[in-house]
DNA sequence: ATGGCTTTTTAGAGCGCTACAATTTAGCAC
DNA sequence: GTGCTAAATTGTAGCGCTCTAAAAAGCCAT
């Protein structure tokens, strides 16, 4: 017979039951599944529930279950924006199965990614999705069921993988331009899974068109200054270019302050296209041609595995690959003749 | 004596204890106040939890002490990231006293922030920061440490408010466009806490300067399509405008749409500046002259008032101002004799 | 009524940690 | 050594919930 007034004033199960008439266990049961309980007593329940405002305690259910209802994503940077939409579809495919996402950015620069992974585990998590570039070997500790979203240089054992197809996206990007009329075409690359595959793609397409490959930034990374960099190399290496695909609408971004800074348009002197069709492409004054991933399917994937996995940890690792799509907008135009 | 591996195969602190010797509580005492403890013992126990790989469980923690060390940050929209710098100055800040901060996204749109609340307290976080506009009176039950960042309509009861001089800002941004000669001033505004200051500010100084009040959007939303339309609505209605003031960066970058579609050059015809110095305003492309709300300044004061009400929660409510800066880029300049 | 089943309800032992009281050890002066 | 105080360590209850095994209640046919 524990108390049934505690310390903190945040009415208990006890408390529930003692109003309800009936015992703790059977609120319990009422919490977990419902169905097995007669009506009566489950009317009951959920009166004296919500007349005293009752809140179930995370932390006490962590405790004693192990589980916390809760899975853990961890992106490189917010300010990056792609992820919001993988976000937006993983919250409404697992909060109707009663999981809550938690964000963890991999404050960019350091390995900090183990620290955001630590935190979440620590947290108790009971599922983990990473949609970031892994600075090395994945920890393995603890294990969770985990997946992969995005192409990632370092996949963790046993995690699933669930991406855009990339490479077939850096070669669509190649064939809009192709179409247009392009010949000169630049690729901005940069480091990590991602941009490898639309890299591979871009090459791919390429090399099939006997065209020359263009490519600044392979080994920098994908902000928006690492895009400017790389365009302004580019520039300099073949000024001739009149097209030039970004492995991201940020690196597109930074390419368009290198051409502004040459007195370059878009799409007049110069097509752009960018990866990703986050929140900036589709910025109306911005406006840019961008492949979509389409994080939404990515996200609805990510968590009917994740659900899946929850049920069955001993499932098989498994790949899914996402087709993108292409969204023509402001920044690509016809090649001049 | 409660079992030595329990089952999720996590080591305890009754492992730890046995490995090196000590008793459980002593193990505990460790934890929370090293300093208690011999330098012997204490020493024994770290190397015990390192060879163990021991990770203190959050969930019990949480239960035994009532205490989550977390604080959750609840944001209006992952879009708008000028949440960023506060985070981050945030996350220093607590981190260094083991706490931790969850970010939670109000869903903009529907009234959500209860929801995000909710799920913050449903957490057990120990202090909540709001930084987003509430729709409609906050929810005041399960009441914990609150400290709102950024002028809102309906700060709780008891909640610290820590802000930009968002008055301040908005005069600091017409004295700027004074300066530089210009005369018609128009300022795109919107709804929520913030916006009504910056509008306030601006209208202070145009009426002191003795010239017209020239204000739209006041009351849509704050979004790049916001300040799309309501930049539109302002050439209409006043078409010799030579300079605009956006309520934040993002509307600026709306007004720039606006602009661009009807051929006008910023900052050769009009010029335009915006507030948050977000890293949309800090692009290199984008480039935009902004007003600086000093959100690390803020993020940091909000992590000391907060530690500062965990530790004396009777610690009465008190309001911040920050002095914001003006930062001067290249959508600004002297107005056309 | 009685027995044999199924369905509903409950007791009780944890989950891993904290916090306070109680106990042991150390330190120091005489 | 002895006595006394301060420091270090440990025992013992919980925190609020879950989950299994066991008890109680229902149901139906005999």
């Amino acid at each position: 017979m524990t108390a049934t007034s505690p310390g903190t004033g945040r009415p208990t199960i006890y408390d529930v039951a003692k109003r309800a008439g009936v015992s703790p266990s059977l609120v319990s049961l009422v919490l977990r599944s419902p169905a097995r309980v007669s009506d009566k007593r489950r009317e009951a329940v959920r009166v004296a529930m919500s007349d005293l405002g009752y809140r179930p305690s995370r932390a006490a259910t962590t405790l004693a279950s192990s589980r916390t209802k809760s899975i853990g994503l961890v992106i490189d940077d917010y300010r990056n924006l792609w992820f919001v939409d993988l976000l937006r579809s993983m919250q409404a495919a697992l909060s109707s199965h009663g999981y809550h996402v938690t964000v963890a950015d991999s404050q960019p620069g350091e390995n900090r990614i183990h620290e955001a992974i630590d935190g979440l585990l620590a947290m108790h998590v009971d599922g983990l999705v990473i949609a970031a570039e892994p600075g090395g070997s994945m920890p393995n500790r603890s294990w969770v069921p985990t997946v992969v979203a995005g192409w990632r240089n370092g996949v963790p054992e046993g995690a699933d993988l669930i991406t855009g197809d990339d490479d077939g996206g850096g070669r669509a990007a190649v064939e809009h331009l192709l179409m247009l009329g392009h010949r000169r075409i630049g690729h901005l690359s940069g480091t990590g899974g991602a941009a490898e595959h639309r890299r591979k793609g871009f090459q791919g397409s390429i090399v099939e068109a006997g065209l020359e490959v263009r490519i600044a930034g392979e080994a920098g990374g994908t902000s928006e200054e690492d895009g400017y960099a790389a365009a302004c190399r580019m520039l300099e290496q073949y000024p001739d270019t009149t097209a030039i695909f970004a492995a991201n609408d940020t690196m597109a971004v930074g390419a368009f302050a290198a051409l502004k800074a040459r007195g370059l348009r878009v799409p007049g002197d110069i097509s752009v296209i960018g990866y990703d069709n986050s929140p900036l492409a589709k910025s109306r004054y911005l406006d840019i041609t961008s492949v979509d991933n389409r994080s939404d399917l990515v996200g609805s994937d990510v968590a009917s595995r994740l659900l899946a996995r929850l049920e069955d940890p001993a499932l098989k690792a498994r790949r899914t690959l996402i087709e993108p799509v292409l969204v023509v907008r402001s920044t690509t135009a016809p090649a001049a003749p």
